[in-house]
DNA sequence: GTCTATAACCTGATAGAC
DNA sequence: GTCTATCAGGTTATAGAC
């Protein structure tokens, strides 16, 4: 149930943002009481935590799968790309793009897990450009634009920003 | 009042998001009760309507200021970059990608002068691209960059994203 | 325009039964 | 683990006095 929860808050955190989330909702959405969610997270800021970490996780589970399953580094790179516009086809932003919009709001505890997210998520796109002998510098400019056109392109439904992201991609990676 | 009423929704907006704006809080800083602040806004929606508008309005009136002092169209994207800098100094986001993370939680009129803010914005900076004998169709890639750069400089307090789009411009339009 | 007072509702959170 | 019941506090919004 919990595991149940906590993927009910991501999902929701990442359509309509952390305020979405209340224990009455989520405890609905499962089929519990809001006491019964309570009984499962500390307190709300635990829960942000608790979810937060989870999305971390996940997240990076599936780079690691990308690097496992495609060889090319630029290939590797148009995956990513991959990943954010499934999340868009679903009318979802980054859970993390989401808590950052919300940062000031945060405790320390949420707030490091955010900037955990994009410190290693810049190292791993640095990582594939090196490997595409491409410079590894434009890391920060790259996941600056996918969260970016990932949060513009959800106003009119349609990913052409995203896609501009993979075709600059290309042109830096080849 | 209303004036001041709502530059401070903006300012608080910008820092924390559409909640952190209360009737009570907004009052108190102006110095009056929420029951005044209702006076002046149809309800919590037209206060929001109210801001964006505003928030739009005065922006590109900036941008306007911009485009008559400074003539050479590379710098004037290098003056764009320059006021979210200065939003960042203040621990301030763009408004309107503020407004963009909430976007499933406004009514249509907000959602509406959200969508408009970034395609003039983007027309804008196409326009500057144009007379800089630059690729136009970078636009919408240099903004949605500036909006995730802003988002996740925030997070670490300094200006290193931002300072990316501002160098990548100068390779981009000279 | 601003105030007091109040309504109706939602929020996180707790106590205690099962 | 989940429930019922309840609380204190916050939220938008309205009525009516000044």
């Amino acid at each position: 149930m919990k595991e149940k929860l906590i993927n009910i808050a991501i999902d929701t955190v990442q359509r309509a943002g952390i305020h979405a989330v209340t224990m009455r909702e989520l405890g609905s959405s499962a089929g519990i009481k809001s006491s019964s969610v309570m009984y499962h997270f500390e307190n709300k800021n635990g829960l942000l935590q608790e979810i937060s970490n989870s999305y971390l996780q996940l997240f990076f589970e599936r780079l690691g799968e990308i690097k496992t399953k495609i060889d090319n580094p630029a290939e590797r790179l148009q995956a990513l790309v991959g990943l954010f516009e499934e999340g868009l086809d679903e009318e979802k932003l980054c859970l993390c793009g989401m808590l950052a919009a919300e940062f000031v709001n945060l405790d320390n505890s949420t707030q490091a897990t955010t900037r955990l997210f994009f410190t290693r998520l810049e190292e791993w796109v640095a990582t594939q450009l090196l490997d595409a002998e491409a410079n590894p510098e434009a890391a920060p400019l790259i996941v600056s634009s996918l969260e970016g056109a990932m949060l513009l392109d959800r106003l009119d439904n349609e990913s052409v920003r995203l896609k501009n992201v993979r075709e600059w991609l290309i042109t830096l990676s080849g």
